[in-house]
DNA sequence: GCGGGGCCTAGAATGCTCTTCTAGAATATC
DNA sequence: GATATTCTAGAAGAGCATTCTAGGCCCCGC
């Protein structure tokens, strides 16, 4: 039908793109597990042969999904606490990073939601295991001199963490899964704030 | 092989249970994609048939397993909060409790981490909202009187139950993945503080 | 120009698993 | 003691991820 030889044609660079970029819809339209390969095939016109020839396994596409999904929002993160001149405001900047980025494209942050778990039980678990410790390490490299000066409440560096972003994280997800609740963006005033207590030092509570 | 026409025999009062029992182990040690049917059956000595006559799919085990630990952890945290004298204890509670839910079985809470997102997505993913919809509403029922009368901070109900538990999630999950990180135990206090601060009207911070 | 090697694509064939189906046994009820 | 209901059984069916072998495209050395 197409003229594949056709070399002024630049609609196929990146064959790869386009796998991921279909693999994606197919996966926001009727969810991952349901997604067939057949499907993916059919909407980026790609062959089953090339598509295993790029990422060797359906659960090879949705890892390679993940791990950029993941980091957009360690970048959101890192964005929003670059600079910051207190440690308060780095706190903050970590929650409110965390929800701009959930809310910039929520569709995209519930896929992670999702995929996470299923990529962190399958073949590609070692390549997530491996972001999420460097992107924890980072953060726990942030905490630390913080927790030196005495402007954070003397607590082991790995709790930290859970403190500052569990709250978002878990009113995110609920918000995600499609109750009536109120978006994050309403509350995100409410979630710096307590973040911010969670870890401040006791004399600096107020 | 055996003699299934034995009625002396009391060992298989509960064929359903058996099935379930064979489940969870077969789901415990390899994992939930990777066991078969064929693997349960040959644990528990049931039939194809009998197995899909009890529960109708894979799903519909692991929405029963799935619920089934989603209940516990309810009783865990309802247990610790009864008869809380002050707003402060109960909120506590229900941090204590939730993290003595986890570690009493941490096998069967790390099963609840991977199977509840599966079922959200299956076809019993109504049974699952509609429980986690009660649960809530309970939660929300215990919250609000005290908010009402100044105790808590004055916040939308829907914020409280992440604001509460989820470090104390975000943390257990953490461990439960398997990092080199110290069991919830160690920080029971630590959370439980951290969620009446969270949560606490402001002139009670101390 | 031209021939060869490496990367990419193709689509049919394979094997595994969930699920369904039909028949038959056990048990409770009247 | 007969019948309806519930449970068990194992083979047959259908769909999907994955593998395999063959062939096309492009670039580099000659």
């Amino acid at each position: 039908m197409s003229s594949p030889s056709d070399p002024t044609s630049p609609a196929r660079p990146d064959r790869r793109r386009d796998i991921l970029d279909a693999a994606l819809a197919c996966f926001l339209e009727q969810g991952i597990e349901p997604t067939t390969i057949e499907a993916i095939r059919e909407r980026c016109g790609a062959s089953v042969g090339s598509i295993y020839h790029h990422f060797g396994s359906k659960d090879g596409i949705l890892a390679a999904l993940c791990l950029r999904a993941l980091d957009e929002q360690s970048a959101s993160m890192a964005r929003a606490t670059a600079g910051a001149p207190t440690p308060r405001d780095g706190v903050r900047g970590l929650v409110l990073g965390y929800l701009d980025w959930v809310q910039t494209d929520p569709i995209r942050a519930r896929f992670l939601f999702q995929a996470r778990p299923l990529v962190a039980r399958g073949p590609r678990a070692a390549d997530l295991a491996e972001r999420a410790r460097q992107r924890n390490a980072a953060l726990l490299a942030w905490f630390e001199p913080h927790r030196a000066s005495g402007a954070l409440r003397d607590l082991p560096c790995e709790i930290y963490p859970s403190l500052v972003i569990g709250p978002a994280q878990s009113y995110s997800r609920a918000w995600l899964a499609g109750g009536e609740m109120a978006p994050p963006a309403v509350y995100r005033e409410v979630l710096a704030d307590a973040a911010w207590r969670a870890v401040a030092a006791p004399d600096a509570c107020g």
